[in-house]
DNA sequence: GCCATATTTTGATCTCGATCAATGCCTAGT
DNA sequence: ACTAGGCATTGATCGAGATCAAAATATGGC
């Protein structure tokens, strides 16, 4: 009450499509306005989750994509004996549930890591709405292959990096998504843990609480529990500068 | 010439989608067989390409999707030092390029590892007759969604295994996907090298080499250079068993 | 505001797999 | 058939990071 829009509330969670300054990121990219305008008529907004909600869960059956809004998400499978492996995080305009168009079945946990506000984009609708917009298609696929790309990345970093490479690589890249979003590169809050970290780059939480103590030593970062200040990006950088794989992008992720 | 068909050449290399025993991993699975006239019609099917021949490199303009059809192929990237990293190894039926509809470029070089045939897929006439057939558009969808859960599953499988659990993980999902594809789950020749196999699994050859020499002794399989015969699925699988993610499938890809 | 619990930091030790090194074994080219 | 060069096996050593352990610090519930 007291607004005019259907879609946009009173404390400003819910934006429409067509105004959110994430949808350069997101599927309205490259869409002609009326397009948006159908887009945005399938999109559900639902209230912000806790931190701490789930989601969803391995083998929740698939409906719809989910966006981030604002928030953080970790998506993290779970061994039988009960540990967690986290897969990935997740910040706004970015889309999680990509895994399970698949199978029809999600395939990890997704868990809030703080308030997070999500667009839910039911996929039958989607898939729809994309067979008579080609552009909304074809971002469709274009954010599927990032998605490919990223976790391509990923694997090379797993497989090549040292747990010092990894965290600085972790880093640069949280930092270029702060970027692209219109927060600061330099100076930003890990809404995660060190467990997570951890698990997330397949290092011991004691590895990573090690290394940013030595990267604050180093006068490279200034760290205050979850607070982390980059004071040197170019040093930060030359920490993974020499073994990337040439004529790939520091971060394929949006 | 002495073939009625356009599209059957009298070696038998080149097979229409609608005769081909690998259609139900790719593509064509789930259309009306008018449907896959259509599909028939935009893909390209070359001459096969050489051991060592190079499909293409990064960098170079993103035009086709391919899938192959006989044989095998790795994608790998390369450092400015020049030593290759495996990225992955393409079967029959399984399709190469998807990372490069993001920037329409070519992320990683795609290698011959033995003669091999290739359907070409023109990715502009495939977005096109995807927009008007849905069941493509929605099986494009699902094969993009597969290689995000096999790239997932591959990034646990860094995260959380050991070299033992890597090589055992990699042979039964290479038996997997021979089983799919008609071929014996127990008898196969490895298209790669050691030094391949330690690439993509993030181990130094040595390590492979010892792992096959030690599963030897254990009499879980026979080696014999290229040619691996599982002896004991049972033990190979329980090298795996406990810290495997609930909820999720062995082997994720088609 | 205080306590219980979770998270982080720091230290000491140990292990798996990398690296270095040497030998043996196929395969292709003449 | 013979030889050169790549590929695979086997052995010896070493180190990055895991694991174990304990103290310090934050956080949330009452």
């Amino acid at each position: 009450m007291g607004t005019h829009s259907k879609v946009v509330s009173i404390d400003g969670i819910k934006v429409a499509c067509s105004n959110c300054s994430l949808a350069s990121l997101c599927l309205p990219f490259g869409l002609e306005s009326e397009d948006v305008d159908r887009l945005e008529r399938i999109v559900k907004r639902n209230r912000p989750v806790q931190r701490g909600q789930i989601l969803f869960s391995p083998g929740d059956h698939f409906r719809s994509l989910y966006v981030i809004k604002t928030g953080a998400v970790k998506t993290f499978t779970q061994t039988p004996s009960g540990d967690e492996h986290v897969v990935g995080f997740h910040l706004p305009g970015e889309m999680l549930g990509l895994d399970a168009i698949q199978d029809d079945r999600h395939g990890c946990f997704a868990k809030a890591l703080e308030t997070t506000a999500i667009c839910e984009v039911p996929f039958d609708n989607l898939e729809q709405l994309s067979a008579s917009i080609p552009s909304l298609q074809h971002q469709l696929l274009r954010l599927m292959s990032k998605e490919v790309s990223a976790e391509a990345n990923m694997i090379s970093l797993l497989n090549n990096s040292t747990a010092e490479e990894r965290l600085a690589s972790f880093l640069i890249s949280l930092s270029e998504r702060f970027r692209r979003r219109g927060f600061s590169a330099t100076d930003f809050f890990l809404a995660m843990s060190r467990q997570d970290i951890g698990s997330y780059l397949g290092l011991a939480l004691e590895t990573v609480s090690r290394l940013f103590t030595r990267f604050q030593d180093q006068g490279i970062l200034q760290v205050e529990r979850k607070h982390v200040r980059i004071l040197d990006m170019d040093r930060l950088r030359g920490l993974l500068r020499h073994q990337t794989p040439c004529h790939t992008q520091a971060d394929k992720r949006s």
